[in-house]
DNA sequence: ACTATATCCGTTAACGCACACGGAACGGAG
DNA sequence: CTCCGTTCCGTGTGCGTTAACGGATATAGT
């Protein structure tokens, strides 16, 4: 019963015309002052909520959404936000929403260059992408700011006040948890380790936020136990092996080693023998999630890669065709895998 | 460039008019094999996908969702999915989605009996449950099943095949990873407790998985870890506390006790001296988060109450309105939940 | 040859909203 | 008085889809 009520009988109740009502709605003028009130006034009283639907089909408009992501192969990170966005395309075609993909390579910052600048030739209304080369992410962005298309950045929390939105995952609170789940019924006086394998270039600021919150765990919660040491090595060094071998050797009453990024399979190749203390690494990587199977990694937080990518595109939708805002910040749980949730991934 | 292909396209390409094309999208016959196959044939090249707004209007449907939840008060257990409600209630307002609330006493059946019968009297188009009554909730999903009322389960995974889905956490799993986090690095020859304490009434289904499941994970994995006993109690017992108490003394090396639902914070009341021992409970309630944060409690293993009930609206929604199939059973992450995890709760 | 019936298809009026266009009423300037 | 501008408002068209309605043609039955 009770069916939603229209413009058209908002009309009739102010005895006037729905081109009025439609005015007073939009406030484009043109109205005098007394029956714009009294539209109002019924308006609240009943309650009046634009049909969506019809909404979208008179306004007739397409969007073009852009995902701006590196290059990847299957099993690695970002294959994961591109399964959301493709999902996400699917799901949102029959609105009207277009999505193009494009892809850079993060060892070659002129392919970044190229593709941003085909995202604004091919007259795209949004962007979703990951800062990860962060100078030109940078300069992409304010180019965005300057054409007033909205961007949503994933992968990281930031206080982009030009961003619609920023999705992702506390790191410095990571890292604390980190703490947690390494020091965790330790005995008194162990010692962890940080070991943060590189890919050259980018000095990952997730990361560093991450061991900042190790850190400050220990310093905060933890008088008995200390982190030793870091080693930030590249993942291309010749001797890279070797040199973490090395290093947890040095190491006396080793309890665990941090890996504040998702190469935590490769710290475990260089593991000769058995095990002996824990490791806390991120990411679900096919790699990292058959070493997690075979209790070779202890812990992996997961960024949910996914969820990140798909609520993004959703925003930006919503953002453009219902005019809705989403959160400056969404800020994803920190999800703990251990090998008896591994089945659910 | 290249809008969105439409019917009336379609038509034209096809030498017919819209009106037979609608006939093929929607197969309701009365159009020559030749003609449906060119059609057909036409739309996958041109890829064309309806348009929902114009698809909606046209149909000009308004759907009514039934939430179907145990009475509460602020801070409890409900009040989330209650919140994910009005939130989606809000957001889904303007697709013509009206969402009514029916709330029962959990410990009179019959007001579960009334407001089931409200229901269907005032003519909803689907319902959104957590099965707490089970017998009771039984005979209403029949009923559903019989007048072919689409319904969602929340709050536990069921293979119910007449649900239209089912949301939540798997609790063997939970009780798996309970025994994980209870487990873990813990000395040789520590013993385990499980208390669960009880609202009378109802043998809760989920309850008794998760206790299988921490069972489970000491006969598998820790050859050095016991699971001593488990006391079951009503929450009205006069004798409550000085029950739990007892317990707690008889058990010899103590490692922690494990209660598989809601009320650790009434484990914690009991609790005299410093504790020495590990707990791990359920849910988020305010109560028990104030317990996490005063390290009272170790692990709350937290349920999404809210995303359960605000993704059952949506998959009810998209299922009527979209005609988009939900998964059978949506799978939430265990989502384990620290002191240092709180803030963000 | 004529009607009855089946088969196939086109026309059309909604659905609720956005927006362009034009028009009525009025006042003031010439 | 006419002419023009301003203020306020109604009308009409179109967005893409649905589905009722009825029209045209062919086929069968007498």
């Amino acid at each position: 019963m009770s069916k939603k009520p229209t413009i058209k009988e908002i009309a009739k109740l102010a005895n006037v015309s729905i081109g009025t009502v439609d005015r007073v709605i939009h406030n484009r003028g043109d109205v005098s002052k007394e029956t714009t009130i009294l539209i109002k006034k019924i308006m609240n009283e009943l309650k009046y909520v634009p049909n969506t639907h019809a909404r979208n089909l008179a306004l007739n408009r397409n969007f073009k959404i852009a995902v701006l992501l590196p290059e990847h192969k299957n099993g690695e990170y970002w294959s994961e936000p591109m399964r959301a966005v493709q999902q996400a395309n699917t799901d949102l075609k029959s609105f009207g929403v277009e999505i193009k993909i494009y892809l850079y390579n993060q060892k070659n910052k002129n392919s970044f260059i190229k593709e941003s600048r085909r995202i604004f030739d091919e007259k795209n209304d949004a962007v979703l992408l990951a800062q990860v080369l962060i100078e030109e992410s940078k300069i992409f962005m304010d180019t965005c700011k300057r054409k007033s298309i909205p961007y949503i950045l994933i992968g990281s929390i930031k206080n982009d006040i030009s961003a619609l939105s920023t999705i992702g995952q506390n790191s410095y609170q990571g890292g604390r948890l980190a703490g947690e789940l390494i020091s965790f019924n330790q005995k008194k006086g162990t010692n962890f380790l940080i070991i943060h394998i590189t890919k050259a270039q980018n000095p990952n600021l997730n990361v560093k936020e991450r061991i900042m919150g190790f850190n400050s765990f220990f310093s905060d919660n933890n008088e008995f136990h200390y982190v030793i040491d870091s080693l930030i090595i590249s993942e291309e060094d010749p001797d890279l092996i070797k040199k973490i071998q090395n290093k947890l050797i040095q190491t006396e009453k080793l309890g665990g080693v941090f890996v504040p990024n998702s190469k935590s399979h490769i710290l475990v190749k260089a593991l000769e023998s058995k095990k002996l203390f824990r490791i806390v690494g991120y990411d679900l990587l096919d790699k990292n999630k058959q070493l997690l199977n075979k209790k070779k990694i202890d812990f992996l937080i997961n960024q949910r890669p996914y969820e990140q990518a798909y609520e993004g595109i959703d925003y930006l939708y919503k953002y453009l065709g219902l005019q809705q805002l989403p959160p400056q910040i969404v800020s994803l749980p920190l999800d703990i895998v251990t090998k008896e949730k591994l089945m659910y991934y």
